[in-house]
DNA sequence: TATATTTGCAAGTGACTACTCACTTTTTAT
DNA sequence: ATAAAAAGTGAGTAGTCACTTGCAAATATA
């Protein structure tokens, strides 16, 4: 990966988060990268190249975040790691998660095959817990951390850590 | 309203909301329609006035939704209407409702304000059912809704009437 | 019926789109 | 040192974009 490449990337990483995939062109994001156009596609081939590269770091990004949590055997932790997993969001990614959640409607991509793991695990865990329907809860609270995220990624006002704190202490964390 | 202007309107929110808003071109719309690409122009002045004409209609029935719950005085009627207030949107509406979601992404359009009728709603209900955090509860109701209606408008796989059956319980209604 | 207004169409417009190509420069391998 | 491969450029390409204009047909108003 060279220099130039990697300026790629970050260049279009912003764009596309920003401005959307259909509303930033080649040229634009050239210009940001401060490269010729021709660059983009000696590297990446076409656009949707480009866009991919960006989507395959983000399901390597993806499941790393959820790595920790799956391979938790304490139900307990297994729950309070989850309803946590905000916390772990760097503002500095924040253009980095803002796609990946924007993408998937731009491009309908489905994201629930990727959630597929921690569901298990929190299944599994409430399970243990002798929960009456182990496998609602479970998504249930997929539902809440996934409404959670896209308010704080779209920048709304609420106190995402006190949301968080709110819901620890409904699970008894 | 001229039949024509509707049937713009119409395949203007199927393509929008299928393809996305710029990844809809204006002869896509005309042709779809099968009017000339000029009147789309003469009516609705430009492409974003053709996004706006649907979006107010959006606002209209948003509203309309919340209407009911916002005048309902038992505490209790009023989460259970929350709740199950996904059950109301009609199948034959999902382009409809896909598109407002799908916008405020690609826009990037604030759905916060819309909801804070409905929040104060729920937070006075809590208020008058003696829940310790009122205004937790109605935002953490809120997020589930939120994530229950984008899972179904994405047209993932959950049972949505499920969950919806499985909140009622936790909330005892 | 005469006339003003609205509705509609077809054929444009320049600007921008994703992408290619011929070429030069830099890096790597022998 | 030399050849081959990879990285990078900049000026193209055809096609599409949102939008305009001039004119005809339909409709409303008098």
């Amino acid at each position: 990966m060279t220099e130039k490449q990697e300026k790629i990337l970050q260049s279009a990483l912003q764009l596309f988060a920003r401005e959307g995939y259909h509303a930033t062109s080649t040229s634009k994001v050239a210009k940001a990268a401060n490269v010729s156009e021709g660059l983009i596609f000696r590297h990446f081939k076409n656009k949707e190249g480009l866009m991919h590269a960006i989507l395959d770091e983000g399901e390597r990004r993806f499941k790393s975040l959820f790595a920790d949590i799956v391979l938790e055997t304490d139900p307990k932790e297994v729950i309070r790691k989850t309803i946590t997993i905000t916390n772990k969001i760097d503002k500095k990614e924040y253009d980095f998660w803002k796609l990946q959640s924007k993408l998937k409607w731009e491009l309908e991509i489905d994201a629930d095959k990727k959630m597929e793991p921690l569901k298990m695990a929190l299944t599994n865990a409430f399970s243990k817990l002798s929960y009456e329907f182990p496998e609602r809860e479970a998504q249930l609270l997929l539902l809440f951390i996934d409404g959670l995220s896209t308010a704080v990624l779209k920048g709304s006002e609420l106190n995402d850590r006190e949301m968080v704190g709110f819901l620890l202490k409904k699970y008894d964390l």
